[in-house]
Formats: C-alpha cells, structure tokens, sequence
DNA sequence: GCTATAGGGGATAAATTTATCCCTATCCGA
DNA sequence: TCGGATAGGGATAAATTTATCCCCTATAGC
C-alpha cells in the first residue's frame, strides 16, 4: 500500500469518517457486504468496474479499520468470507441517509454533475 | 479545474451523492457556510490548512453543482459571499450524520485510522 | 510610490488514489 | 495437460486531486 508522506487532520468527526469512507469502492463493499456478499469474487461480480485488485487492497483497509472481519477458511480452493463488525454495522444506517439524499435528488444530480463533462463545444453546435 | 477523462459512473444514490462531497474540504465548506461563515476570507480563518486557491476551485464546483449561490457586491475592496441554496440546504442533515457518527466513535477511529502511520518501526524500539 | 485589503486565477509540482499487467498456488473436469 | 475457479500480490502506469508559487484588479491611507 501507499505510504502516505502527509498526516490527516482527526480535528472533527467529519475528518474521522472521512477517513473511513473515502475510497471510491468502500461504501459499496460495505454495502453489499452487509447484504450479504460475503466473498470477494461475489464482491467483484456485484463491482465489475473495480479489478481485483483494487477490492482487496480497499478491503484490507476496511479491515484494519475494524470496519470489516475476514474468515479464511482451509480449503481448497481457497474460501474467504467477510461480515461487518459491530463496528462497521453501526455505519450502515449513515450509508443509507447517503444514498436516500442522492436517491431523492437523483435528476438533479445528474444534471449538475454531468455538468463538468459537457464543457467547451469547441467547434461543434 | 482538471478535465477528466473517465466519466463516473452514476448508478444509484451512492455514487451520486460522493460526486458532490467528494473533495477534500466540499464538506466543510458547506458547513461553515451554513454557521453564517460566508466570505471566502472568513472561511479561509476557519481551514487554515487549505490555501486560498483550493478553496476557491472547490467553491467553484459546489457552485456549479448549485449547492451554494455567489453574491459579488460590486464595491471596493471587493465583497463576496456564499449562500446555500435551498438544495443545498437538504445536505446538512445529511452532513449532521456524517459528523455524529466520526463523534461518537472518536476514540476507537484515531485508534483505527493512525495503525497506517506507525508501521515499520525500522530500527527504533 | 508603497502597503494593505479583498478576491481571483494560471502554471506547475507533489501527493495520492486507481487501474493495468502479469504471476503464484491448488484442485477439478474435459 | 490445458482451462477455469478461488484468492492474492508486486511492479508500474495513469488519472486525479491538492498544494505551491507567483501574479493581477482596484482603492484607500500614509
């Protein structure tokens, strides 16, 4: 993993669960985790735009967050589960006021961020 | 501002709400804009830690997104001040959970969030 | 003329996050 | 024996976000 060169600031809770939640694909790993998703090639399937890769290393972040448990079980082929922890249950109900706001604004939203892309017609009309 | 060359996905209510907050300081913007902290010059007192021209380019985008209206008060020297809007109004008590949940799990996030920082003690003790 | 105030922005560097590519290992079935 | 499924990781490139540096506008006051 990255080894950050910069300290974050922890002044506030909004710092603290920033530092959680970013990351493009943890609020979804989260998510489905907790419904149920328990193994990463059922994750990657439910996330195809994120490789493999990028899953595992967001999910061992979330782990050493304690936000996320991971049971290896000994077989062959190798089995893995995730669940919540207590602690990152606790966070579900703040993920879904997240997408409850997004959900309720969805027009909107796509109008204003589509906003961004639409720039410089150029030469078009 | 960057043009980016990947468009976002924009599937459900999760993926709409993170294209507005996420930035590094979009969320506090908004909340000091919302405690009545509305030229550019107080909110830079308020995240010392950002330059002037950061917050400027994440103003601008909040802006677009139409989270926050601009008043330019044609005087000298110059006088600025953000509103939120009316929509943007509807994501403080959105911001209220984020920020109750970083509070509540204070100690055990610092806890969580600093292992990153004190790995590989190298040749200390 | 110089400084301060208040707001803004271009160019570029640095930091950070994501994506790509490729390789390891085991067992099953065709 | 080859391909697929399962899980994982190193090395590196690309994308994106943040930070730095320096400059501009206009007026008032000394």
């Amino acid at each position: 993993m990255y080894e950050r060169k910069i300290l974050p600031n922890l002044d506030c809770g909004l710092d603290l669960i920033a530092e959680v939640l970013y990351g493009k694909w943890k609020i979804r790993l989260l998510w489905f985790i907790n419904e149920g998703h328990k193994r990463p090639s059922q994750l990657q399937r439910k996330i195809p735009d994120a490789s493999r890769r990028v899953l595992n290393i967001q999910l061992k972040e979330l782990e050493e967050q304690e936000l996320i448990s991971k049971e290896i079980f000994p077989v062959v082929p190798p089995k893995v589960e995730y669940s919540l922890t207590e602690f990152g249950k606790t966070l579900i109900p703040v993920i879904s006021v997240l997408g409850q706001w997004g959900d309720d604004h969805e027009e909107r939203l796509k109008r204003v961020i589509m906003k961004r892309y639409e720039s410089e017609p150029e030469n078009g009309n």
